[in-house]
DNA sequence: TATTTTGGCGTACCATTAACGCAAAATTAA
DNA sequence: TTAATTTTGCGTTAATGGTACGCCAAAATA
């Protein structure tokens, strides 16, 4: 029998909200193939390390990033997604609030940025395939568990979280509705903390209270929001 | 950098509903590590088959059976779950209908048999872990899939259907709201066929309509069985 | 004849959702 | 200074759908 040759890699695709739209984590590639396209951050996983360990690694190494949500996405391993060596990649799905958002300097050749999923550059590899299905699972997630709060800074507004909901899921949701929707799960914390943007009534500042909602989730509590 | 020497293999769980019961399929090993221990069946990954391929192989290979259904479930990469090398193993869940249960006859050292997921041995590596967590996805995919179906025969009757949901999900339903809630969704076809198992009124065999489905999904319509 | 299982009807109650009205507090325009 | 506008925050109500039942007839077996 011929002796395996397979590499094993990570790969992340690292989701962010910026300037009230969904944006992902790319890096410019400065080796072939695919020299200067976009890719997602990853890399090989090395002999002693975990692969969750590989991707925080992988995301100081190259981005500088703190993750707020880490998840395992989906596992690609056809042959001849990489053209030179066969290559399996576990991908994994991250959330960063925006406190995290500042990237590394780019004094090296690796260019980093974000990019607004409405405006991508073409990626390398099967890359496009790996943001389509971490885009799904986010906009799935995002009904059953509360990980839209690692998306929005720690003190937010309402209709921060309203914006949010409707841009990634991709509909209208009455104002009301969803703010007693969301009031009565009794996960947030109201801050004595107004915040005045521009004209109209000043908003409330609210809290995510993750440990009001981990006790919440052990009694069978269902987070459902559609 | 030292070279990356991390093998890849798959793995599956395999489901059958047998005597009105989760049973899953489980191969005894015959070398070292974990030597007579029972295992999920799988294997190594070759260097030119994808892992779908991967894993259609090794069940052939080791167990006979015919999948109706199969999915990519999780990938377990932690050093040390493998004590002789370090392996990563892509776990994928499988479903398999009555009329595809009869496994390999046991000619060679390899024993293959299906077990009641409540009267399981003692597994070799982190294949509990596996298991559980196949176990969740089943569970939890039952209420918004219609995958119940493909560990049902292609004719069944409506008790069967009732005792499945009752069996895995691990509770009550209403004999008369089950009813009307499935045949609502109108994906079953009505058979003009009768059985009388036992004793009690003879009951009608139903088929699950699969393209009835697929034009249904098409409309954004929803599975939805609690 | 009694019992069991299927198949079907109806209905009362409850919780959730959807649709919408309106006042309070700020800014901007007249 | 006042009026119009915008955004927030809170309430009301009707429609919907699920849940928990009761009831009964048909068709088989013990």
């Amino acid at each position: 029998m011929v002796r395996q040759n397979i590499k094993i890699a990570v790969d992340a695709v690292v989701f962010g909200y910026k300037d009230r739209n969904l944006n992902v984590l790319l890096i410019k590639r400065d080796v072939a193939p695919y020299r200067n396209y976009w890719a997602l951050p990853g890399g090989l996983v090395l002999n002693e390390e975990s692969l969750e360990q590989a991707v925080e690694r992988e995301l100081r190494e190259e981005t500088n990033v703190t993750i707020d949500y880490l998840e395992q996405l989906y596992s690609f391993g056809e042959p001849g997604r990489d053209p030179r060596n066969r290559v399996v990649s576990v991908a994994y799905f991250a959330l960063v609030k925006p406190e995290h958002h500042s990237i590394k300097a780019d004094t090296d050749a690796n260019d980093v940025a974000w990019f607004s999923v409405k405006e991508l550059p073409e990626l390398a590899f099967d890359h496009l395939k790996i943001l389509r299905m971490a885009k799904d699972r986010l906009k799935n997630k995002l009904s059953y568990e509360p990980i839209g709060f690692d998306l929005l800074a720690n003190k937010f507004l309402f209709s921060d979280l309203e914006k949010l909901y409707t841009t990634i899921l991709e509909k209208d949701i009455d104002r009301r509705n969803f703010r007693k929707k969301i009031l009565s799960l009794d996960i947030l914390e109201e801050l004595d903390e107004k915040v005045s943007e521009g004209r109209g009534r000043p908003a409330n500042l609210f809290k995510f209270n993750q440990k009001q909602y981990a006790k919440l989730k052990k009694d069978n509590f269902l987070f459902d929001i559609k």
